[in-house]
DNA sequence: TGTTGCTGGTTTGTTGACGATACTACCAAC
DNA sequence: GTTGGTAGTATCGTCAACAAACCAGCAACA
């Protein structure tokens, strides 16, 4: 009765089950095992994880099966850098297109972050700063540069909890996101990627410091 | 008697067979057809597919099979923007990481690429110019980065060849990429990553230029 | 004790067959 | 002449079984 091909809720639910740790890192995936958890073919667990492998979310081994990849720090540093390239870009695209609609989303989730950052749950400024970023991407409209930066989150969502969590970093998201937005507002695509571009460097910082408080293990 | 898996192989035969035009887009690509033509199982063609897929280069509909992808203007030069904003970042990175050897690398590159401006060959131009980029790409040695721009290339070198003829690019290649390798010699990472900007703002321009010229099917 | 070589079990890679679906051409009715 | 329905074909999605390769454990030997 499979109307569409299944191996999409495959693929999606071992993605799910690799970026929020069930499947801890360099655990290995045996075909027959998750295809009796889900309850479907050996062959759709393959096609997903060929398109894990593409995510580079695991490596595939011949005839010695597929494991959640390991990522180094160094490689989440680059992640960072590059998602950073690609949403400075983004954001001088959003600064010409945002309506007013647009802007008013962007405020209102502002208000929430400065919320969650009096509060003090640096956690919860994490999320609503991704929030405002992911607003920042559907304004920009660009596609593109949207699909890679989709493909890119995957891998760093861990490294994302951990910098997050670095003292003062709760403090300058909430700083540099309304800059961002405030150049946004103001249609100056040229200010509001400069500001970006700062908020990235500043990220990237904490990252670095982050991996250096003890060798985690990603 | 496969001692590794094939797949690696009819992925890139087909790649190689999309991005070269043998292939043409929106042609149809029936498993079975291919599976005969590469003497191999229909099952490799199916993963192999699933794969371009992933790149962008076929769609695949439910039962009504694969075929190439057609890309749009507008997307074309979506990607030579995020091709740019990588660049952008891994040349300040080249800035900071090339060696004297590297830098002849360069200059002896930029020498042919002198030459074939003044023998009026805008093709080999374009040819060599691209050789550069790579070089700037292997010296910045930021893997994730050209990870992303391998990918991405895949999609529009077709787009490149017409970009490249239009009057006076050559020229501007020339010159703007020896500003890029210049601060590069100088070690500045802020002035090389900027006339990379540059470089492919204009770059850019040169495609939507090229993309009016008649509405040319990729 | 340390190393080598075998052996059984486990997991993957490959194959062919079957059922499901969408497209197409034909025919009848209006 | 056009529209609607229907049968046939081509192609895809799914599945189960087989073959090849890897790995761990044990035994034999130096």
């Amino acid at each position: 009765m499979p109307a569409k091909p299944k191996v999409e809720d495959e693929y999606s639910r071992l993605y799910k089950m690799i970026v929020t740790g069930k499947i801890m890192p360099n655990e290995r995936i045996v075909e027959m095992d998750y295809a009796q958890m889900f309850n479907c073919n050996r062959a759709n667990i393959r096609r997903a994880l060929a398109r894990l492998e593409q995510d580079g979310l695991v490596v595939i081994e011949p005839f010695k099966g597929a494991r959640v990849r390991l990522v180094t720090p160094e490689e989440a540093v680059e992640t960072y850098e590059v998602r950073g390239a690609l949403e400075t870009l983004l954001v001088s695209q959003a600064a010409k297109l945002a309506t007013e609609a647009d802007k008013a989303i962007l405020r209102e989730i502002l208000n929430k972050l400065y919320e969650a950052r009096d509060n003090g749950d640096p956690m919860r400024v994490g999320t609503i700063g991704r929030q405002i970023r992911e607003e920042l991407w559907r304004i920009s409209s660009h596609k593109t540069a949207l699909k890679f930066l989709t493909q890119i989150n995957s891998q760093l969502i861990r490294s994302s909890y951990r910098s997050v969590m670095m003292p003062g970093r709760a403090d300058a998201i909430a700083q540099q996101l309304t800059e961002v937005v405030d150049h946004v507002s103001d249609g100056d695509a040229e200010k509001a990627s400069e500001a970006m571009r700062q908020y990235h460097a500043s990220a990237r910082e904490a990252l670095v410091a982050a991996l250096q408080v003890k060798d985690y293990v990603f």
